[in-house]
Parts: structure tokens; C-alpha cells; sequence
DNA sequence: CGTTTTTGACCGGCGC
DNA sequence: GCGCCGGTCAAAAACG
């Protein structure tokens, strides 16, 4: 066999592949780009909603019975004010159905203060404490799907008063209930319902053989709108991915 | 030895 | 009032 030739061939399918990675790397730039703006929307949303809450003063609603509040500091009026406690909000971790460790990474150092098992789970529920910094009053539950065992379900109460260790990436939280809030976490999804979260892991763990062919607008939107859940996010992110795809000479 | 986890006890809310 | 259930406490054990 000429080995000057297979030399050639080798060449060849290294640049195939180079070519690849660069298309893959371009689409999750485009991804993130997307999801950034999309946070921005998001994070200009609870602010607007923060100070809405501020305007209706304290004979609102929120004021009567029982509500929890966190103090923040409004930068508008330069004084401390009183908003609700955000909404308990649940996070799904995908994780190893083999580890029982009820444990998600999310970039906060968590104490656990107790275990419970439930009526409508088999599996024991466990309560964390934030213990990163003194006095931040968020808890959360964790508890294996009942659904499906290779899902953890984090349920998170309240706000933290300190930022995150390390540098976890912010998630996309879109729901039709707009009070949510954002919390951030490295890997996020929710395969039950839809308009949820954003599943950034799946991208590196499908297999090759399982992805688009680049010429392929639809196949790649498709792909795309298989990882996302959130089907207002989806439309908009696929097509962007895909243009991304198309276009010749990126990178 | 200080910190974290485990786990049974305890408490409060809720429905009957 | 009683029992059930989810959430929290706190002493003991485990861990680094």
C-alpha cells in the first residue's frame, strides 16, 4: 500500500473532523449567545418585578398574611426594601440511577439537616441548609424522581445573600409562571414539563453517530429542540443553531 | 478535635 | 381530640 497515499487519507479524515468540531464549537457559541440574551431578559424581568412589588407598598397583598420577605437594596431609591421570598422552585439534576447519594452540584455548599421518607416517593427526601455563608436562609429538598430514577429533584427555598463558589454557569429558567427566579447551576433539566430548563449537559454526552448531519437544517433543529424543553426558547435557539450550521466559512 | 452526616424524636398544620 | 404527614431539631456517630 503507498503510504504517501494513506498519509493523504489520514490527513483527510483529521480534517473532516477538525471541520466538525468547529461547526459543534459554533453552534454552542451560538447557543450560549442566545441563552445570554435570553437571561438578560429574564434578569431585567425580575428586577422589573422586584420594583413593582416595592410600588404597591405594603398594603399589597404580599404584606397580610405570613409572607416571607428578603431584604434587597434598591439602587433607584438608595434604601433597603422588602420583597417576597421567591416562590419554592424545582430543578432537575440528571445523575447515575446506580448513585443513591442524593447530592447535586450546584455551586453552593449545602448542610443537611434532615432525611424523611414520603408517602408519594419511595425514595428518602433530604433537606439542605446553604451553609456558605452565615445566615442565608436558603434550604433545599432533594429527592430521587419517582418517575424516573435517574433524575434528582431539587426543590429550592428562598434567595442566597452571597454568590456562588467557583464559576457555575447561570441557567436559563423559563416557565409560564413569570415570578420564577434564576438560580445558578451548572446542569439543569426537566423532562416532564415543558418550558423548564435548559439541559447543557446533553450536548457532550450524545453520541456521535446520534447527531445531525451539517448539511441538514431541519435535522439540526430538531436536535437542538430535543435538548431544550422550553418550546417558545426552542423555536428561536433551533433556528439560530441551524443558520449557524449553514453558513459557510464560520470560524 | 472540629465539622458534617445520620437518624429517631419532636412539633405544627391539616383533615376527619 | 386524634392520627397522619412533612419539616426540623439535636444527640450520637462518622469523617477528615
Amino acid at each position: 500500500m503507498d503510504a504517501h497515499f494513506s498519509c493523504e487519507v489520514k490527513a483527510e479524515a483529521l480534517q473532516e473532523k477538525l471541520e466538525r468540531s468547529r461547526k459543534e464549537n459554533e453552534a454552542l457559541r451560538v447557543m450560549l449567545e442566545v441563552m445570554s440574551s435570553k437571561l438578560s431578559v429574564l434578569q431585567s424581568r425580575v428586577q422589573e418585578k422586584k420594583f413593582k412589588v416595592h410600588e404597591m407598598g405594603r398594603n399589597s397583598p404580599f404584606s397580610g398574611s405570613g409572607a416571607s420577605y428578603n431584604e434587597v437594596y434598591d439602587p433607584i431609591k438608595k434604601q433597603r426594601i422588602e420583597i417576597p421570598m421567591a416562590k419554592p422552585s424545582q430543578f432537575f439534576f440528571r445523575t447515575d440511577p446506580k448513585d443513591k447519594s442524593p447530592i447535586v452540584k450546584d455551586g453552593y455548599q449545602w448542610r443537611k439537616y434532615g432525611q424523611k421518607v414520603t408517602k408519594d416517593n419511595p425514595a428518602p427526601r433530604a433537606y439542605f441548609r446553604c451553609s456558605m455563608a452565615p445566615g442565608c436562609p436558603v434550604k433545599k429538598k432533594v429527592q430521587r424522581c419517582a418517575e424516573d430514577k435517574s433524575f434528582l429533584v431539587a426543590t429550592y427555598e428562598g434567595e442566597h445573600n452571597h454568590d456562588p463558589n467557583g464559576s457555575p454557569g447561570h441557567i436559563l429558567y423559563s416557565s409560564p409562571e413569570s415570578s420564577r427566579s434564576s438560580i445558578s447551576c451548572p446542569v439543569i433539566s426537566n423532562p416532564f414539563e415543558p418550558g423548564v430548563a435548559l439541559d447543557l449537559t446533553l450536548s457532550s454526552a450524545v453520541d456521535d453517530k446520534e447527531k445531525p448531519s451539517h448539511n441538514s437544517n431541519s435535522k439540526v433543529e430538531e436536535y437542538v429542540a430535543s435538548l431544550t424543553k422550553d418550546p417558545s426558547f426552542t423555536v428561536a435557539l433551533a433556528a439560530a443553531v441551524a443558520r449557524s450550521l449553514s453558513t459557510p466559512g464560520v470560524l
